[in-house]
DNA sequence: GGATAGGTAAACAGATCGGTTTACTTATCA
DNA sequence: TGATAAGTAAACCGATCTGTTTACCTATCC
């Protein structure tokens, strides 16, 4: 026995299924089966496979925990935390990439949904760039996406080779160093 | 009538179709249509499907064609070609990385062809760098490799943003512009 | 002219998919 | 106690998928 809620575990069932074997490739009767729950209360929660895939991507959204660490660190930090992922062994690339590969039909829930994360994400550096007092924290900030984004296509490629996020870290440092900032005084870490 | 021979057309129908609808999405039958083929001979060109995806990523895999311009033109070129498939209006992401994300089977050829793909271009970024007599040719060929694969990946999800493959080409810059070089010397273009 | 190779069209087989329905069980609570 | 809500198990539906089979057609070449 435990103390989850059914659709806790019918959640927890389909993140995993879907994240490790694909969208496409995951029927909703494994869900259920996985999840231990029948196939008609699983529809009791959610009227289609694609609501569930909508729930599946809205609860991967895990906000990125505020932090008092200097900025620079926490920029790199984020490169840490993906080399982590892809050493895990179950790495198998950006959910939401893969939702949107998977689906292919760009009015699916799943592709607006991959929007807002990335560009929560992007958000992210570039408030911590703007704590540095980068000029164009703007720029810089699609940069360092693209960086993490580009690691994490190349890691699934490659199986998940660390190697791909401290290389990816490297170019996050010449591209810190290279920025200019503001104003001498603005520099306060 | 057409000078195409029959395979000739089956492959344009599976890179079509494949490329523009995912592999998954996209069945045996549909190809045949798109072919102006039976079925038939389709499977007696392929005997499986998994056959005419190996045939499919194999036909993309162009060798990109060698050229006497200098290095850092022809290193920022490619950049530049990527914010022309994103402008196309059918650019869908790297047909490699989407292969292995839909297939999932790392045991599949799809996945082998796309890891010898990405390492071809790879490749090709060091072979240039040495040119440049760039110290670490190694190393920065494997970040402007992750910047190209993430301005792939962040226009997949973005529709296609061209800027995103500026905001890749401009990183570049950066990186080319602070890597080392081996001596004043070598130093020709 | 007749064998052969390669093609078409369409039915078929078996599996799996998303989703629905039916009939039964359990637990809560007024 | 008895109504209501929520769950199970399993059959079922229609569509679609990969792959095979059958029967027929049409060039080419010796």
């Amino acid at each position: 026995m435990s103390t989850q809620t059914c659709v806790e575990r019918i959640l927890a069932a389909a993140d995993k299924l879907f994240y490790a074997k694909g969208i496409r490739a995951v029927g909703v009767d494994t869900v259920a089966a996985e999840a231990g729950v029948s196939k008609r209360t699983l529809y009791n929660h959610y009227p289609s496979k694609d609501a569930l895939i909508a729930a599946y991507l809205q609860a991967r959204f895990k906000h990125i925990a505020p932090s008092d660490a200097p900025a620079r660190e926490q920029i790199l930090g984020a490169f840490d935390r993906l080399e982590r992922m892809f050493a895990d062994g179950s790495f198998r690339g950006c959910p939401y990439v893969n939702a949107v590969t998977e689906i292919g039909d760009p009015r699916h829930v799943a592709a607006s949904i991959a929007v807002q994360f990335k560009e929560q994400r992007r958000l992210w550096f570039r408030a911590l760039l703007q704590r540095l007092g980068v000029k164009d924290a703007d720029a810089l900030a699609t940069q360092l996406q693209i960086l993490s984004e580009g690691a994490l296509s190349a890691a699934l490629v490659r199986g998940g080779d660390p190697a791909l996020a401290r290389s990816a870290r490297a170019a996050a440092e010449v591209l810190l160093d290279a920025a200019k900032v503001r104003s001498r005084k603005a520099r306060k870490e």
